[in-house]
DNA sequence: ATACTTATTGTATATTAAACAATAATAAAA
DNA sequence: TTTTATTATTGTTTAATATACAATAAGTAT
């Protein structure tokens, strides 16, 4: 016998989307309407779903990812749980669930994952029952979102900040395949909240052995070209 | 109504409680006994529990520990969750949770957290149906324990790993309240698993304005007695 | 008194981080 | 075609931090 996809309604997934637009961090959202009695409500939550019954953790991150947005391939790693029981106590986002899962839902507990994406890789924005979008992070701390998904994105900012610091190959996982030296120091510099010395970076980029330039200038730019570089995986 | 003391029995927490007696690193490990057809079986499993239905996980494993131990006020830390579907396969498994819980136990998701105790602190060690003991790490390592035990251990050492790294003030979780620079010098490098030397160790912690010198020395060996140090919280 | 054990301390060198601005290349504007 | 505007690129000096290295002090045990 097998439980394939049979629900298991008390676990859950979300997954905080983070993308780079040379600019700004950005996370990808779901839209989402819902019907009450006087009219329709529209607001945001994170890509996530609860998990069957036979499912790894892991596994459920990669599955919902790829069910909502048709990314696959990805990094991402999970970061935190959350358990407050009263997560799951708005009556808005009750019911919702319950219209979209078709089962009796009480408590859940959910186990937070980060993913790093370039932005540039084609998503599937619109679904049969969703619609996915990139906001800026800055605006979305701002926002009420659905369920306790402001606080999983604090805290799952937290965590990429926390590792990009001691492992850097991760901001690679943000820039496109070819990058300048500005945008990476630009990426470099928003998620450690510094300011770097532009000839400081460019010094301590030059130690790093998997970033390696290539003969191709940047183009379309209205003024000098930058070098491009290219990322190269080493152990 | 109250959904006080009803089980949710699909999500549950681990404690891996560490200590340290001086010289080595040490984990406080439950014994127990299952009865199987042809006998008795010993084995050894984490301080855990399933949790309440209308419990916080941080809650949870506070209650759970306390419970267990007797310890109130520890510093505990939410690290990874784990849910391969087979971590609650093991027949052996099975049984010896629906005979302690009295509840039909299907796949369960844990949430696993550390905790740093100064192992002098009083343990009540005996329970009704439980038995805790300190064990050497090194030994727990390589050990068969209970449900997936051996890999939480392992996610929690390397966690607390990398905290100390980036936070010294964890060290003093475990070290006695009045310690020598030795003993601080010994868990660190066991932590770090280095080697540091002595003279840069010292001046290394004379920086360390949370680290006061007292007017006391150590007494009971039997060779010149090191000065006493204690630990004074800052922001 | 002597041997044994651990505690305590300083200096010189190497590595890493931080501060700081002038020139080069290109596109757009005049 | 010259000028202006914009961003790219590059070195040196100084400060801070980390590393390597061994002799003397203090107390206990024989």
């Amino acid at each position: 016998m097998s439980n394939e996809n049979i629900y298991n309604p008390h676990v859950s997934i979300d997954c905080v989307v983070f993308g780079f637009n040379g600019e700004k961090l950005k996370v990808l959202l779901i839209e989402r309407t819902i019907k009450e009695n006087n009219g329709l409500y529209n607001d945001k939550k994170l890509p996530g779903s609860i998990i069957f019954a036979d499912e790894d953790l892991d596994t459920a991150a990669s599955r919902v990812l790829n069910e909502l947005t048709g990314l696959k391939n990805i990094y991402l790693s999970q970061f935190h749980s959350f358990g407050n029981p009263k997560r799951t106590e708005n009556p808005r986002d009750i019911l919702w669930l319950e219209n979209t899962t078709q089962l009796k839902i009480g408590r859940i507990v959910t186990v937070g994952y980060v993913a790093l994406i370039k932005i540039d890789r084609k998503i599937q924005f619109k679904n049969e029952n969703t619609t996915a979008n990139w906001f800026d992070l800055n605006e979305v701390l701002k926002m009420n979102l659905a369920f306790d998904h402001s606080e999983i994105i604090h805290k799952g900012l937290e965590y990429i900040r926390h590792n990009m610091d001691i492992e850097p190959h991760l901001l690679f996982e943000l820039l496109p395949r070819k990058f300048t030296i500005s945008q990476l120091r630009i990426l470099y510099d928003t998620v450690h909240q510094s300011r770097s010395d532009v000839r400081n970076f460019q010094k301590k980029v030059a130690q790093w052995p998997y970033v390696v330039p290539l003969d191709e200038m940047e183009t379309g730019v209205s003024h000098r070209a930058a070098r491009l570089y290219k990322y190269r995986k080493t152990k």
